[in-house]
DNA sequence: GACATTTGACCAGT
DNA sequence: ACTGGTCAAATGTC
């Protein structure tokens, strides 16, 4: 089966999965039953976006599915690699600093690209959070690469680290390589960090909200052209002053979810914008895979299910 | 005061 | 010796 075929085999199913979804939410259905089908959801357009990133970087068909869109602790089976297992099983201990450095470079790796010229702020947020240690201009490189490892490091012993830096090809993209898997558990950090005040919880919702709106009003998928993965577009939006090294910083510092930052924007961004010529692979590129993607998909039931936003024909409504 | 970022110095690998 | 990665003191922000 071709990338074109499969895409649209993987959206077809997510739209199935969605219909039922919606009408067992109607219904006395389990949460747990609810839970599986939303993570079957994300899990086959995970599948759907990664074969239009392999379909565009070669028409090939991806390796298979890592579920980048799901969180570690999901109920549903998830592909996890054993060489990704065995390599976090074989994290060195931080003891060991004589042979650290090189052990760590055996590590579970993970890289992404996220264009900062979607709007997407939030969808580099993988609801950890990161604290930054360290900045350094590469070699060749015109932008200086940050270093950000856990902010849990001490309190859960997590040795995740990640690596941010500029693309010099095409500035408004980050490329983000993660390293380490995280040891923390998301769920529990309510007993590390207060809980959410009811303004940032409005805010949360809000994003919501204005998600959902505009991915209605803006995002549409041409499964007649799937082909050409670059029909499938996503939004634009503008970026700051390239040059401005220091607005940049910031930016990337908001990006990385920073507590001072944008922590509550946990979903696919708040800012949907409609552009004809951005390109989803062009917004992420996965280019290892492991099953903790920073990519977040809203996990309330009621935001997946509320006008899930595809009708007969692959379009978004 | 607590916590985050910045940045020069230091360390380890090649 | 060079380079990338990390440390830690200084500084900033809330």
């Amino acid at each position: 089966m071709d990338t074109g075929a499969c895409v649209v085999s993987e959206l077809a199913q997510g739209m199935e999965l969605a219909m039922h979804l919606k009408s067992i939410l109607n219904s006395e259905s389990s949460s747990e039953t609810i839970n599986v089908l939303i993570q079957e959801i994300i899990s086959s357009y995970d599948r759907a976006l990664l074969m239009v990133n392999w379909g565009e970087s070669g028409g090939q068909t991806p390796p298979p599915a890592p579920a980048m869109l799901s969180q570690p602790e999901s109920s549903v089976s998830i592909d996890d690699s054993q060489d990704f297992n065995q390599a976090f099983n074989n994290q060195p201990d931080e003891k060991v600093l004589s042979k650290k450095r090189k052990a760590m470079s055996t590590w579970p790796q993970e890289q992404i690209r996220v264009s900062t010229d979607s709007g997407l702020e939030g969808i580099t947020d993988d609801g950890y959070g990161w604290r930054k240690y360290g900045q350094k201009f590469i070699l060749g490189a015109k932008f200086p690469r940050s270093y950000y490892r856990c902010t849990y490091r001490h309190v859960h012993n997590c040795m995740a680290r990640k690596q941010v830096q500029r693309s010099d090809e095409d500035p408004t993209v980050l490329e983000i390589t993660y390293k380490g898997q995280h040891t923390c558990n998301p769920a529990v950090k309510p007993s590390v960090v207060p809980p959410e005040s009811p303004e940032k919880h409005e805010i949360k919702q809000n994003n919501h909200q204005n998600l959902l709106s505009n991915l209605k009003e803006n995002l549409r998928v041409n499964t007649s052209d799937l082909d050409a993965p670059s029909s499938f577009s996503f939004p634009s939006a503008s970026f700051e002053t390239i040059e401005n090294y220091q607005q940049f910083n910031s930016l990337s510092n908001f990006l990385q979810g920073s507590p001072s930052g944008s922590n509550y924007f946990t979903e696919w961004g708040n800012d949907f914008q409609h552009h004809d010529d951005s390109n989803l692979s062009g917004m992420i590129s996965t280019t290892a895979s492991t099953t903790n993607s920073p990519l977040a998909f809203p996990s309330d039931p009621q935001d997946l299910s509320a006008n899930f936003p595809f009708d007969n024909s692959g379009f978004f409504i």
